[in-house]
DNA sequence: GATGAATGAGTTTTCATTCAT
DNA sequence: TATGAATGAAAACTCATTCAT
């Protein structure tokens, strides 16, 4: 841990980013964001310039929760492609089914929904997120290459676009799981991800 | 055409339409509406209760539009379910396309979009955003059930599965291309469409 | 009855007292009116050039209202100057418990309300009342007069004070029936005007 | 003296009361009451959530304001209680007439007028005010039960009804002297009283 | 005379941000 | 660094009134 500014610091951005990806980052109100905080709200623009800031800064500190989440070691130290594959889609699946259970709502992918709201309207933001679903196009466009190398697939597609693909077909897993309220919807995307790529 | 009143109304509707389209529906400010309609704001509020409402009746508009582009006559008279299937996200592709040339902006799919925003904010909005997708299943349903028919996929899937994929892979391709700047994901999605389905 | 036009025009003249009498002058909106008479909103201003005209002719047409209610020659036969004053707060009391039952509500005195909302605002308002005030004052206060002359009271009182003492009682009995929603009060306003008289 | 935020809330309140009971509720508008107590409109909406909840706390502020002008301890040390009604009815009356005097205006009672106005709009207003009018009755009722016990007075009636009547006539006063702009409504009003009470 | 439609000027409320201590 | 208090600008919505046919 820090000191106690970033300790604040990190508060701030940790409530501010649990609060966008929830609702939104233009139904979230920095009086909202203070309140749960509980910091006060001149504090609030002695750690970040604007709200604007604070959701630019929000971005990174939730790529960095995902990847301790979803692309840490332990998970990545499985030698098999397609059961790193569905571990992590399993621990997707689990979050959100978590979320549905517990709130009777399941919030989608942090990055999808803001993505959706604001990459036409601030290119910041755009490039933030672009540049993390890039990451992740790569991160399984080679468990893809990995795969094929180990004869685990049948296909024979470019691996650029299969990374695409899965992280695209996840995202429209996102959509849909949070409009319908329904987390399965990350294991029907497992079944279509592993026939694109024919896994045995 | 209508009465003048009708004529306004519509204009408003289509107007606020396009505009929560383009920038989500938190961004677009009654003001902005009105100007762009070139009307007055209390006539606005002649026409449409709240700004909740447009874009309530404005899904419905959104929804007829796109029954009328993308679920016409001529479209779904061609008996080859693979090639109707291509028909479908091809259109879907060339209004992205066209967007993109335009404003060097794409929009994505007007539903996810709201979906995304507003679907855990508002109740009456995520029902009849779920509705429309449930159309788009069972539409992209039947084209599988009659492809297998006719012998023209080789795969053995749930057909119900089949459909919620086909829209959850086209919702993923909506988020990617609008992020990316990218119309081709409609392409990329319509080859795992295909792979998933098994067409020949 | 008059031409159509006439009755047009009675017909929001009524409409827009009785909703004056039960909602206050500032609560009442011009649409409110129009859509209860059944009429278009600019044939409103054909008949009446403002709210505010339509305030004060429907003060007229309240005192018409009451004139023909409270002062008829039916009750003003009567010899009896006292029980002409019973009779008198019988049918305020009556009009008052009939209201209550009906609605749950008890509206008190139109003139009481409007001049307790308006006297200080707008000055035609204020005569317009005042004057209706002075006239039910002469009518008590000859009430007593002839009491006095009959000895049926055994006070010797100014007669105009007392004229002003009762209407200024049952005033009070308006306002505190309509707060307590109690019609009583106007029955019990009268114990305190007999004993005021020494009517024995 | 309280906290810089007190000062400014009570500013507020005591601004808005005094301005809603010159000009009626409906009739201020929160731009008045911030221009008069000098704030900024969005400082008025941090110490107050709504113009309603301004005017409900009004109420509760004008209670304690007219308890500590007319029922303080000064005025109750007089064993006699009709001396006691004579300097309460006194220092309303003198109120009244200092407006008068000031101004050319007479406001009246501020629980009478949003009575009269709200009361039956606004429930919670209308529990308030009536529960301050039964204060005033039960006040009045024991200054008749004393003078009935000390033989100062020579009727024999309900001491209820007294306490009310006291207040209805009060009341009546009220609404009296504001729309005729003459403040010895209030003495003749204590005219009635007495004559009520048999005050010797 | 009647009516569908339009509108300028408010009115309440909100919000991101800054000031002052 | 922390915080109680303040604020300009804007947002949603309303209202009395008028226009045009």
């Amino acid at each position: 841990m820090g000191t106690k500014g970033e300790e604040t610091k990190k508060c701030i951005l940790q409530t501010a980013a649990t609060l966008f990806w929830e609702h939104s980052y233009n139904l979230v109100k920095v009086d909202q964001i203070v309140k749960k905080a509980q910091i006060n709200k001149a504090s609030f623009y002695q750690y970040f310039k604007s709200k604007e800031q604070v959701a630019l800064d929000g971005i990174d500190f939730m790529e960095n929760m995902s990847k301790d989440f979803l692309m840490n070691p332990q998970l990545n130290s499985e030698p098999n492609p397609i059961l790193r594959l569905e571990a992590f889609i399993g621990l997707v699946y689990n979050v959100q089914k978590q979320m549905h259970e517990a709130e009777g709502k399941l919030y989608g992918c942090p990055f999808v929904n803001m993505s959706t709201e604001m990459s036409n309207e601030n290119e910041e933001m755009r490039e933030k997120i672009a540049k993390i679903f890039r990451n992740f196009e790569e991160y399984h466009q080679k468990i893809y290459e990995e795969a094929k190398e180990q004869g685990l697939v049948s296909s024979e597609l470019d691996p650029v676009l299969v990374g695409r693909q899965v992280v695209g077909i996840l995202n429209g897993a996102s959509v849909s799981s949070k409009l319908k309220k329904r987390p399965e919807e990350f294991l029907d995307a497992l079944i279509s991800i592993k026939v694109l790529m024919g896994a045995k």
